[in-house]
DNA sequence: TAAGGGCTTTGACCCAGATCAACACGCGCG
DNA sequence: CGCGCGTGTTGATCTGGGTCAAAGCCCTTA
């Protein structure tokens, strides 16, 4: 099952529906066509771990589909996730052969995989990958520095407000969506997961989202069907002012 | 008493003493020049705020010497440091035009400047400056991510023993010594500030400070002057194992 | 020498969120 | 169909760290 061709994956980087936002965002023709030959698909279900911490990495990657999450762990079992790698974001460090944290899948995911040393010799002689890395990082810098402020000063209610706000707007984005009307979206995580992201129980995650459903902030049908009736009111309970975040 | 013209600054870069390490490590002669062309130093007290968040910011900048830090403040005051720039830090986002953060002075800082538009037009015609750049940011990003799992998943006590090692380490390797033996340093923050960095109360971190005193962990003549008699110590109160984070 | 003002420590009390425990809801499977 | 299991909810209780308040310790200034 796992790394099985599919048909929707032996496209050439020209088609490829994340082209405009990834790493080779910059790239002509000749350079996309090198970057075909370095490369390969993988896919992986929920659940699967892509990479352990501290396992060698001879690759780099791209999401090309699906979610995966960014974690470290402490020797007693408490984890923190550190990262939500969304379709287009980038894995893995140049320059670094082994992986910091544990890569896992909590949905369907699709990997876009160059050969890492190939891949490092490209960034050598195509300044405008560097640059777009560069910039890929500065934001992934920007986004773990806002979510320390998430973990270090904000209440349950507030953080998980903060996460909904982000799903949300992620897939407003998605849909070209204005923040006008109500949003609805599929959590992606279980309750679990969003705990390690916020720096909570499971337990808390879960009672917290039941007062964001009793106080009319979001609305659930089953465990995972969001609907935010007003977005700016999501905001005002992440402790965001209303247009916090957009300067992205 | 800002601004001042100081002798040890009118040095060229070749005479810096972050040059090894900082963002043009690997500018030959020529571009050293181009560099001196466009850069100004500035000195700040401790206390003083080089850049307010949203401050439109003209510069891009490295710490030559002292400490600075970067902060996130909520409407209702809550703050928290996202970042500790040491000398040869880098401060301030290619692209951008304003600051995320707030930018504090902890002690007398000296900055080296350098004017954006024409830094950013050399990091265009200069590649291994974007890859020092790019460098450095993923340096950062995975600081950052550390200190994620620090503010969501640690303890008070080990919060703080996770501060105290990483400015031990930090002034070992200015030392230039291994991890045997007694560190000896000078805390470069106020309880306040290890707070704010911390996701605590000064009450929380000064109960704590005592408390790792009275276990014998750390050993304190004054407020600020500690005394770390046994690093690996100090490094399972953190929660990591005894060589944890040297991957560097 | 005293007075004042940062910074820090310490104590008493409280509460948000952790912990422990029971149960509910689907859903695949024998 | 009933069973088991993964996931999620809710309740009862506990506790680490927050909050409020009072002093202590320097250091500067007069």
């Amino acid at each position: 099952m796992l790394n099985e061709p599919m048909s929707s994956l032996s496209q050439n980087c020209s088609d490829c529906p994340i082209r405009h936002r990834a790493v080779c965002a910059r790239c002509d023709g000749d350079e996309l066509s090198q970057l075909e030959e370095m490369k390969y698909y993988r896919t992986f279900e929920p659940g699967r771990t892509i990479v352990w911490s501290g396992d060698r990495m001879d690759f780099v990657a791209s999401v090309v589909s699906g979610i995966a999450t960014l974690s470290q762990t402490m020797e007693d079992g408490r984890t923190q996730m550190v990262g939500l790698m969304l379709p287009s974001d980038f894995i893995g460090r140049p320059g670094r052969t082994t992986s910091a944290y544990n890569v896992v899948a909590t949905t369907d995911v699709v990997m876009c995989c160059f050969r890492k040393k190939p891949f490092e010799a490209m960034i050598e002689r195509t300044p405008h990958i560097a640059h777009r890395l560069l910039e890929m990082t500065l934001d992934e810098l920007d986004a773990a520095r806002e979510w320390m402020l998430v973990l270090g000063r904000k209440t349950a209610r507030e953080k998980i407000a903060s996460l909904l706000s982000i799903i949300a707007r992620r897939d407003a984005s998605l849909q070209l969506r204005g923040t006008q009307g109500p949003l609805v979206f599929d959590l992606p995580l279980t309750r679990e997961a969003m705990a390690d992201y916020l720096g909570l129980t499971l337990e808390t995650v879960s009672r917290q989202m039941s007062a964001l459903k009793r106080d009319g902030v979001i609305e659930l049908q089953g465990k995972r069907h969001v609907t935010v009736p007003d977005f700016n009111r999501l905001m005002e309970e992440a402790g965001d002012d209303a247009d916090g975040g957009l300067l992205v």
